[in-house]
RNA sequence: GGUCCGGUAGUUCAGUUGGUUAGAAUACCUGCCUGUCACGCAGGGGGUCGCGGGUUCGAGUCCCGUCCGGACCGCCA
């Protein structure tokens, strides 16, 4: 036996008994004539003590040994002389009889500690030893929870766990694929899922009612804090329901797992047009914790002789409260630059401010009077010490440039409270997107969405403007500005789905050949369906108010798509390749 | 494809206008220490300043290229 508790266990009612604990050294505190260790497993940390009056030899052994050292021991409980109240096991120590070291441990090049001296790179390289931090492991284990407590939920639901195939069929829509090389099938490819979504529509033609699974998904695009090439979904997908009974269900889903999770009740999850989400927050994702809304400001301000607001197609603000003091001239030259910086590419910034003393100071005094800032202010239901920023230009790029200013503004005021959790269902999304270049409509959602139902009869027309107007039967879950989860109700009638596709741009020929099976299957009694798939990474993220989903994946790949560890991808050999049939164009890779 | 930031001791970082032998903290090693828990005290070892080229009497510092890491834009139905 290793260990008959672990090191988060023992407590003042354990004094007395004879344990046996195994674990990590975490930290040694040598006084010569005795020594502490403190001893590290998943559960916490125990202190040893070990007395060179008691046992000499025990003594000088357990001073020899380093950080990360494997051991074991067995020992007395016993209340301690000085106690440490920031330790859940700080009223009690250990005093060793037995030490026996299980493995010894080099100097690990990082320290394993709350908060590591280790800087990215070399903490992704020893994950194994980062893993071993407190707050990574938490992060883990927080993981683990929902997963274990969405699976309990949904099975309660009626929902079944079933597993779709990993090795699918490459499709040109979306995001790049993941393709793996066929090997009895020469010169053909299967392509990793970047969801599961025929399937889980194959299922329900299939009659499996309620489906769901936690699932990895794969999209070959460049990464980000929050996007990894590999990450996992939780699947759903349900037979005869409208979009309201799947509202209801998932609503359901996230507050118990906030509340079993987090012992936290959230607030009841308002709704949103996405047209309104774009015009009051400038975002198809706000983040409504804070308000700082949109208002604009076209009537108001063009027709003064301020020409780039009189040729702007948009000219809209946002008003940051009690903040006209706070910002000097230099603050808000320096907010103007952040803004034309290219990741935003705002052309410039107007400012007001509406001194305490109710005069007004203002970026663009020569065309507008006292009056005319006046009834800005009115428009912003302004008070006097409020400051308002301005943006004008074309509507789409200036909405997202004001939504950037907002969002910027809510960390810089400290309206972003930790803890504080605002869902929101947006709703209503546009079904079709027409891109310029390619001369086409692109899905906003996927090809399969259906239009809302007062939509439907409108989908057949060939009109582009009313195709274009068409909304989309489909519903984001949004908290606190990250997007959580999405999902729509399906087409499941053959002839509007063919419709679909063929608005899409796909051949017959090609939407045949890409999505034959469904449509098929379309014509065997498909019931109703729709459902839903949340991030699971992002949700876990967003439920312990982190960013960065790296920190809840155990083995996360770095900027480049690369896993440190393991150092993937790496090249095959020319055997490997030659039964794939497969060549590297190496003058090539050596030219770019 | 693009923008920005970074790379100096095991680690995290400082390093002035280009100028003597490149520093600090921490980690590591040795010694002392019986109530620490960021233990303390004394001492010690530890550097191809990412790599290549250039400018210069002289480069960690300036210039060019390149590699690596991070954040972001494009991209992500």
């Amino acid at each position: 036996m290793y260990r008959s508790h672990d090191c988060g266990a023992l407590r003042m009612q354990h004094v007395g008994q004879t344990v046996r604990l195994a674990g990590w050294v975490q930290a040694s505190r040598d006084f010569g004539g005795m020594t502490f260790l403190d001893l590290r497993d998943r559960y916490g940390i125990t202190q040893l003590v070990f007395h060179m009056e008691d046992n000499a030899e025990l003594c000088e052994k357990a001073r020899k040994l380093g950080r990360e050292f494997v051991i074991s021991v067995s020992g007395l409980v016993r209340e301690r002389s000085a106690k440490n109240p920031n330790r859940p096991t700080g009223d009690i120590e250990i005093q060793v009889g037995s030490l026996d070291i299980l493995n010894p441990s080099k100097t690990p090049p990082f320290t394993i500690e709350d908060n590591s001296d280790g800087g990215d790179d070399l903490r992704m390289k020893y994950r194994y030893l980062d893993l071993r931090r407190s707050p990574v492991q938490q992060n883990i284990i927080f993981r683990s929870q929902v997963g274990i407590e969405t699976r309990k939920f949904l099975s309660g639901e009626g929902f079944l766990e079933i597993e779709t195939p990993n090795l699918i069929k490459s499709t040109p829509e979306g995001a790049r694929d993941f393709v793996v090389p066929s090997r009895l099938n020469p010169g053909q490819f299967y392509a990793l899922p970047q969801s599961p979504q025929t399937f889980k529509q194959i299922l329900m033609v299939a009659g499996m009612d309620r489906y769901f699974q936690i699932v990895k998904c794969f999209r070959d695009e460049d990464l980000r804090a929050d996007r990894q090439p590999e990450f996992t979904q939780i699947d759903c997908e349900m037979a005869f329901v409208t979009r309201e009974d799947i509202l209801q269900t998932f609503e359901a889903l996230t507050r118990h797992l906030f509340r079993s999770v987090l012992q936290l009740e959230l607030p009841p999850f308002p709704r949103m047009r996405y047209d309104e989400a774009m015009s009051r927050f400038g975002s198809d994702k706000p983040d409504t914790r804070f308000g700082m809304e949109f208002r604009e400001l076209n009537d108001l301000a063009k027709g003064k002789g301020f020409g780039i607001f009189d040729d702007a197609e948009l000219v809209v603000g946002i008003r940051a409260e009690g903040q006209a003091d706070a910002y000097s001239n230099k603050d808000l030259n320096n907010l103007t630059e952040w803004l034309k910086r290219p990741q935003i590419g705002a052309k410039g910034m107007v400012w007001v401010k509406y001194n305490p003393d109710g005069s007004f100071k203002s970026s663009v005094g020569k065309f507008y009077s006292d009056d005319d800032l006046l009834a800005w202010m009115q428009r912003f239901d302004a008070k006097p010490g409020d400051l308002l920023f301005v943006l004008s230009g074309e509507q789409d790029k200036t909405r997202k440039q004001l939504c950037e200013l907002r969002l910027e503004m809510g960390r810089r005021m400290g309206l972003m409270k930790p803890g504080d959790f605002q869902p929101l269902w947006v709703l209503d999304f546009p079904l079709l997107e027409w891109d310029e270049d390619a001369a086409r409509f692109f899905a906003m959602h996927h090809p399969f969405t259906a239009p809302l139902p007062e939509d439907t009869g409108k989908m057949m027309s060939d009109d582009h403007e009313t195709l274009k107007g068409l909304r989309a039967n489909a519903y984001d879950l949004v908290i606190n500005g990250v997007e959580i989860g999405g999902g729509s109700i399906r087409i499941h009638d053959r002839t509007l789905q063919e419709k679909n596709f063929n608005l899409l741009g796909f051949t017959p020929e090609q939407a045949e050949n890409q999505f034959g099976f469904l449509l098929g299957a379309f014509e065997y009694g498909a019931p109703p369906h729709g459902g839903i798939a949340f991030g699971f990474d992002r949700l876990c993220a967003v439920m312990r108010g982190q960013t960065s989903i790296r920190d809840f994946i155990a083995f996360p790949k770095n900027n480049m798509g690369r896993d440190m560890m393991i150092d993937a991808p790496s090249e095959i050999d020319t055997q490997q390749l030659d039964e794939l049939f497969l060549e590297v164009q190496t003058a090539r890779l050596e030219k770019e």
